[in-house]
DNA sequence: CGGATTTGTTTAGTGGTTGAATTATTTGGC
DNA sequence: GCCAAATAATTCAACCACTAAACAAATCCG
């Protein structure tokens, strides 16, 4: 989601980099703050001279991603700062999801607001399209304009946004970023497509307790992880990390539908949630001690049909990871349920977009005119 | 082991970044070139103009980090190119190891040629001191200074290069650091302490296929494996990533000396390959696949004494990824034996550190004066 | 030998940051 | 009520690193 600049980076920087990172820079400074920011403070935070804040603010505020707040009264001497904050007005984000049994939309702002939400009950690409539609229609009646549109997909997405697999839905190869820019009324928008489970693991990352590193794993019909490292998602080479659902629990178990034996999947669907709970449960750990184990994680979030059947799972999940973590005696291993419910796909895929564009405001300045 | 210098960074950037990340890029270009670059040649590569790299060239010679190299005699017409390439005589990397049965040292110039090799087969902390004093005086006779040195071991390193748990070794909570700093011949430089099999994947990153995405198998007495994504190995979020090892193949399998059951460790060590080399590869395979589903590797490279049985593994851990990976139907997942041997781990220890000066070179011209 | 061609350097110009000085706006003491 | 102290924000000269374009150097080829 976003590139490196500093080593393997084959990029040469110019002077102009140094001013888009800056931007970045003070932007995300006034995003992460938990009170509205001065200039005077950014700069404190940041480490820029005031000089130099005040240049970056001015074009942020004339880009319309900054706002102006009227001067804080001070408890001391001075003259008093003028607040910071994110423009509820700025570029919004079009969050999009297509699933088994129903279909979502939702226009978040900048500040991170969700300003409309749709849902329907019918999934086709055609009702998306025009979910899509109205959402959009939506954001223009409050003068929100749109900085792109991310979809969540449950299935494989590779190059080019391409679907390869989505077994749910039944599709195989579905080019849905070519279909939605198909739709006049979402022409000119900038459209990603990702899967499920990776957007609900951003969408926590946004919206949860902020832990920067954790796996977030989401029951439904299949079993997705998101893994974000260090406030980032790791997508792996091709985009299909996180297909916790086909790690094998028990080697010799039951046939699964892809193929194989012992699939987490057919032990902890979310089915057999309801039907077994310590049997999924004791599945989980398995799997989720792997993960750790893998990558030293030490945040579990359990999201989609594990959210709410958080307190029958815990305990068996908790065993299994005390056990079959190497590191467990020597920091423990906290999992929580997700803070989002069912629509933390929806809202990550439009926290997405407008987490780009706080990541790289110099584009969207350049772009806006 | 790099920065980012992008979004998440909460760095500010100024001009002088910008000429060290351009630095950078300089050498690195050099180093990955497979002939010697000219001047023009890297601004064509890189996008920065000739006069940007003429200087940034002249700062490079200046701190001992490139030479240049006769004129090459040229095919069509033009005036010719002066050969750059990494000097030989510039900072020098010093890998140390630590394991079970041995003590390994060497030096590894900046080019990446290994100029000096100790080996030992008294493992003790006073025998590490002395062989890294030795390989220390190799160094300075050929003229090389050392810009730091690197230590592997088998075992858990936390912050600080502490290392918190190493059960091959008896250790506990062994400040290893500390000790080798406290040898006076050693006293004044940088040293860091890493995983033995994540230096090894460093190692097989650098002498290896060049892929830059790949995880690394270890089999030794453990079983250790190190992650390298897109050219960075993967440390976790306190340096514990890896573990492949207690990976749980057998739920309710053999007890492993962790206090958990059918850890990979008690169907893949070292010793049951050679007893029973179907139900290593069968349990390889299986956790192998895990390591695929959940991180999207599209290679396998079996190192430490998987190598040499790399004929008898193969097939059985293919025929398990073939079946227990989700997208093996999509793009195939190559497994290959290491490129190096048991002196993986040192090389790769020695070439973190000339690695570290080549992605921030600027540092150690300023410290070199 | 002269024009073509490519390498490498020089020089003026530009963009972005710094640091110091300046202006602006408040609190608090006398 | 006024002045000093304090803090916020802006202005301006200086500096640094890059670019673009012109220039110098070194070779090939007709």
């Amino acid at each position: 989601m976003n590139g490196r600049l500093m080593s393997p980076s084959r990029a040469p920087v110019r002077q102009s980099s140094v001013r888009a990172h800056n931007l970045a820079l003070v932007l995300q400074t006034v995003a992460n703050s938990a009170d509205r920011p001065s200039r005077a403070g950014i700069a404190a935070a940041t480490g820029l001279t005031r000089a130099t804040v005040s240049a970056l603010v001015d074009d942020l505020i004339a880009g319309g991603l900054l706002t102006e707040h009227g001067p804080a009264p001070r408890n001391g001497a001075g003259r008093p700062a003028t607040a910071l904050a994110l423009s509820p007005d700025g570029p919004a984000g079009l969050g999009l999801e297509i699933n088994v049994d129903y279909l979502a939309a939702c226009v978040v702002d900048l500040t991170g607001a969700v300003r409309h939400r749709f849902m329907t009950g019918a999934p086709s690409l055609a009702g998306l399209a025009e979910l899509a539609e109205r959402a959009r229609a939506a954001a223009a009646e409050d003068g929100l304009e749109l900085a792109g549109a991310a979809l969540a997909v449950p299935g494989l997405v590779g190059a080019g946004g391409l679907v390869r697999v989505a077994p749910n839905l039944g599709w195989q190869d579905v080019d849905a970023i070519a279909f939605l820019r198909g739709v006049p009324a979402l022409a000119d928008l900038s459209i990603t497509v990702e899967n499920e489970a990776n957007l609900a693991a951003l969408g926590e990352l946004w919206a949860g307790e902020g832990e920067p590193t954790f796996v977030y794993v989401s029951g439904e019909v299949g079993i997705g992880a998101g893994i974000v490292l260090d406030g980032d998602l790791y997508r792996g080479g091709r985009g299909w990390s996180g297909e916790i659902g086909h790690v094998t629990v028990y080697p010799d178990g039951r046939p699964c539908r892809c193929g194989a034996n012992g699939c987490l999947e057919q032990y902890a669907g979310v089915a057999m949630v309801a039907e077994d709970p310590a049997l999924a449960a004791a599945a989980l750990g398995i799997a989720l001690s792997a993960v750790v184990n893998l990558l030293d994680l030490d945040v579990i979030v359990l999201g989609g049909g594990y959210a709410p059947a958080f307190g029958q799972l815990r305990d068996g999940i908790e065993a299994e990871l005390s056990r079959r973590v190497l590191t467990a005696g020597l920091a423990p291993v906290t999992v929580r349920p997700a803070a989002l419910g069912a629509d933390a796909a929806v809202r990550g895929a439009a926290g997405a977009v407008i987490r780009g564009v706080q990541e790289d405001p110099a584009r969207w300045l350049a772009q806006a005119v």
